[in-house]
DNA sequence: TAGGTGATCTTG
DNA sequence: AAGATCACCTAT
């Protein structure tokens, strides 16, 4: 079989269904190229959330501080944020501009550079344990806040292609860390590829 | 399971 | 304006 390898455009991220979004961004490659240093990985599990309606979302109620800023951009654009004083995470913003809607990945596989990626992350294992986590997989494809706000769509050093895998079955289930976002918190906004040894908490 | 770490936001 | 909070990780 021919395998294609199409960068996604903005059309993929103006959707306006994250929820949509974030299950299709399973199985599609983020191509890392920080530091001259070229890396492919599949992303394994997001979770969606879904702008000024979403209590688990940085943009609830219409909250607009220099952080969330970048979630009012257009679909497409990077936003990459400082967690916990260590770890950065990475979201992909969808939706129009002006919506504040986004998709957190939260792990990966490794599909090409495996040995940056391993350096990166300071071990020569090949563990699903040391891609799965969304501190964990901006430290291995070299993701920091200077790739904030960064358009995904026609940038070089990030963006998203689909390499035609097929993604059979889609767990959901909640979303983690969240609990401060009451009702919220129950919905089932958190999906993985079912069977994938790349995720988070199976 | 506890503590580290720092930007962000303030009786989540 | 200082302190609580926070979409987490690593190591004991």
């Amino acid at each position: 079989m021919k395998v294609t390898k199409k960068r996604l455009g903005r059309a993929f991220f103006q959707n306006p269904d994250v929820v949509e979004v974030a299950k299709s961004l399973l199985g599609k490659i983020i191509c890392s190229n920080v530091d001259g240093k070229y890396c492919e990985a599949m992303i394994t599990e997001t979770e969606a959330y879904a702008g000024q309606n979403d209590k688990a979302c940085h943009a609830h109620m219409g909250r607009f501080t220099k952080r969330t800023a970048t979630m009012y951009e257009k679909g497409g654009t990077s936003y990459v944020y400082l967690c916990y004083g260590i770890h950065h995470l990475f979201n992909i913003v969808t939706n129009i501009e002006g919506k504040a809607d986004a998709v957190l990945i939260r792990a990966i596989e490794p599909i090409n550079g495996t040995a940056i990626m391993l350096e990166r992350r300071k071990t020569t294992r090949l563990n699903p344990i040391v891609f799965s986590g969304p501190g964990k997989l901006t430290k291995a494809l070299a993701i920091d806040k200077s790739l904030n706000a960064l358009d995904l769509v026609y940038n070089d050093i990030l963006y998203i292609a689909d390499h035609n895998f097929i993604v059979n079955d889609i767990v959901k289930t909640t979303r983690i860390g969240i609990d401060y976002a009451d009702e919220d918190a129950l919905l089932p906004w958190r999906f993985y590829i079912s069977g994938n040894k790349f995720v988070s908490q199976p």
